[in-house]
DNA sequence: TTGTGTTTTACGACCTCC
DNA sequence: GGAGGTCGTAAAACACAA
């Protein structure tokens, strides 16, 4: 719910005002804030003072007294309209353009300038957002790519480790067989096998036997497009 | 009822640019 | 040095959950 809008809205019933105090509070009182330590730090002054009746925005239209209470206006939905087609045009402010928006829309050129301050303020507070959730979502791909690959690992791991049984197996066997049976073929093809499955045979240019995996090329492909 | 979060207007302190 | 910027926060009204 946008509570602001709300609060304008219930606002325009009523009188265009709210309270507003004139003396200083506790909350104004002198804020330091140190850094840790025992180094002598540059201590950063945080002065608070409301603005005083009498100071710049004195316009009777925008500030009213009630009962020893300021009262200040909320801007009105046609001078927040105004205000955010200008902020749309241009996000600064020079002197000329405040002293006109001002004059048009009866405000003093300072609440302008104040208005303009605050927008984009919430502008660029939005535009963080927005990056953080983009980041976020990138983020998250890649976890979930990461995820995947693990199990891609473990998987081929768990099928090479069969392999090497089989082939271990099928060495015994060989063994127990009588000497003169050596000049078959298969004892040749399983003596020159590979026992511990770093590279495939030279024929597919030293590429270990894993990254043949139709698994593993479509796992690189899913990187590669995360990367354009 | 009370505490907490949100939105809007406003201001003080400090920084940057011309 | 002044104008205008950012940053952090106060104050008020309100919504909402506990």
């Amino acid at each position: 719910m946008d509570h602001g809008r709300l609060m304008d809205d219930q606002m325009m019933l009523g009188s265009q005002v709210y309270p507003y105090t004139t003396q200083p509070q506790n909350s104004h009182c002198i804020i330091v804030n140190q850094i840790d330590g025992g180094e002598e730090s540059k201590p950063v002054k945080r002065r608070r003072k409301r603005r005083s009746k009498g100071s710049s925005a004195t316009n009777e239209e925008d500030v009213a007294e009630i009962g020893g209470m300021l009262r200040k206006r909320k801007l009105t939905d046609e001078q927040v309209n105004m205000l955010e087609y200008s902020f749309g045009n241009e996000h600064k402010l020079e002197s000329g353009r405040k002293e006109k928006i001002a004059g048009e829309l009866g405000l003093d050129p300072r609440q302008v300038a104040v208005w303009f301050q605050n927008r984009r303020a919430r502008w660029k507070n939005k535009k963080l957002e927005e990056e953080y959730a983009k980041l976020k979502n990138h983020h998250d791909n890649v976890v979930l790519g990461q995820c995947q690959l693990e199990s891609q690992i473990l998987k081929l791991t768990e099928q090479l480790s069969e392999a090497q049984s089989e082939i271990r197996k099928l060495s015994e066997r060989l063994e127990e067989m009588p000497t003169n049976s050596s000049s078959s073929s298969l004892s040749v093809e399983a003596n020159n096998a590979p026992t511990d499955f770093e590279l495939a045979p030279e024929t597919n240019y030293n590429i270990p036997f894993y990254m043949l995996d139709n698994n593993y090329l479509q796992s690189m492909e899913y990187w590669d497009g995360l990367y354009v």
